[in-house]
DNA sequence: GTTCCGCATGAATCGATAG
DNA sequence: ACTATCGATTCATGCGGAA
């Protein structure tokens, strides 16, 4: 089997990808740096101009990304003299133009959304997890992220109702009675658009990014083993972290040498063991 | 002490707003008709005209909106041809550029959603709750909203790190760290901008198309007792219920006949229940 | 009276079929 | 080709009857 690849490239993605060809990554998966914050980077991007800096970004993403892949954008829009900006709703609406299909919004609910009061809104606990795709027929493993049914199931499906069964079954004498046997065996429900994650508050390190459960949860749904996923705003790796953890090829750029630092650190670890037995894995011009 | 009021109105909101003054309303809280939906009903509203068909209501609740008052607006856009549509996104620009201004976007995250499954999406659990205002002054009764403090914000709160107390400090010197300690002894506390509702879907009570929960507690959150609610689309007058049984005179708009029938039947059972109980319906020791 | 359990229902969405 | 209708899919909730 191949050799598996982890590859932290420093730079601004913009640049970086370049020289990537075509069509290369089955999934895009980043948390970008946020309108206002990191402002020694990236020049420091005012909402006003968010836009304008992230779409050039994004037709490079566009290019590199598979028709069946997918494109998922971490992002949420801060509050700016008492209201909520526009740019992340002006984004979708230009990306659109640019030939992105905007798919589905996943609300991810911070269930310890961090403290604090204000006079005039509560505690921000929720980000958008917007969906993109550059065609209608993306790849998509639903049963990777079954989750537990509820409770009510265990009474629920000791006995299945008539009608349960005659709804089943409608009227049509096109399909099996499939679904029947289904039901009895399940102890799995497919998730929903809403997910639950806590923030994981205690990394010192690299604050304000996501939990790794969220880029592995989106890594499951969206590619295979030996897929490849890119995170062109890497920071220190938690996507890359989550993509070599289960068995995919990743690509991470990040502009902060110090975050590549951190991201190649996190991700040699597990590559050391991998070493133990093979050869180099990481080098720049190896990968395409 | 004054009687309390609740108007059911039949009629299209925007021609009946007009026979009500400026600045008369403390909340609008509704949940319109939504795209696609309700075809027999304001000549069933295709998605890519919805803005052009809000806005002049919008307009009209601009007007009799007080200064200090807020509009919640419940909506949530349809999948169109694998995508989200856009309207509401548009919808939030276009009324930006009438003068509204757009606070803030609670999330009601619908425990019991829709069943089924697709080959490219999952069920929608989730729904906007867009706040809009006409200025940054807005009324807010933040204390009457708390809630029982979970396990897992306890334990948060005991982790909370040096460094975070010290940022918090730092920031904002007027209150936030004095806040803090104050949570740590406090039972409830106050909430965020995700909502956890269950739809109230069973056939026995007439079932509505949000739950009252949702109205009753933006109701408490923007209005003290006697304040006006206005709903106008207040098909079967879940939000005129609630704000009934709260103390706050309300008006309900809706076009059908039949819901106004289904409002107005709900709303005089509670005031006869009151008017039994003769004397003042809103007295301070009364029914709550 | 409690608790348990059966069960209809819902701002849904897609794909196939029909006009 | 384009639009309208229809069937299939599926999960959590609260009511009401039963134990």
């Amino acid at each position: 089997m191949e050799q598996l690849k982890t590859e932290i490239l420093t730079g601004d993605c913009l640049e970086v990808l370049k020289n990537h060809p075509d069509n290369s990554f089955h999934l895009i998966v980043t948390s970008p740096p946020y309108a206002d914050s990191r402002n020694n980077t990236y020049g420091g991007i005012k909402p006003d101009n968010y836009v304008k800096w992230f779409m050039p970004r994004a037709k490079e993403f566009l290019r590199v990304l598979r028709d069946d892949g997918t494109f998922i954008l971490n992002i949420k829009e801060k509050a700016v003299n008492g209201e909520r900006h526009t740019y992340v709703l002006q984004l979708i609406l230009e990306m659109r133009l640019h030939g992105w299909l905007w798919t589905e919004e996943f609300v991810w609910h911070k269930k310890n959304c961090y403290p604090g009061k204000w006079p005039n809104r509560f505690r921000d606990a929720w980000e958008r997890c917007l969906q993109f795709n550059k065609s209608k027929n993306f790849n998509m493993y639903q049963q990777e992220v079954m989750e537990p049914v509820g409770e009510w199931a265990k009474s629920r499906l000791k006995n299945l109702s008539a009608t349960d069964k005659i709804r089943n079954n409608s009227n049509v004498g096109s399909g099996f009675g499939k679904n029947v046997s289904n039901w009895l065996n399940r102890d799995k429900a497919y998730p929903t658009n809403v997910l639950h994650f806590a923030t994981e508050c205690n990394n010192k390190t690299h604050s304000a990014v996501f939990p790794k459960a969220l880029p592995r949860w989106f890594i499951k749904l969206f590619t295979k083993e030996h897929d490849w996923v890119l995170d062109p705003f890497a920071g220190s790796g938690t996507t890359c972290e989550a993509a070599q953890e289960m068995n995919r090829n990743s690509v991470g750029i990040e502009i902060l040498a110090e975050y590549c630092d951190l991201a190649k650190e996190k991700t040699s670890k597990s590559q050391n063991r991998l070493l133990n037995n093979h050869s180099s894995v990481s080098g720049i011009g190896g990968l395409f």
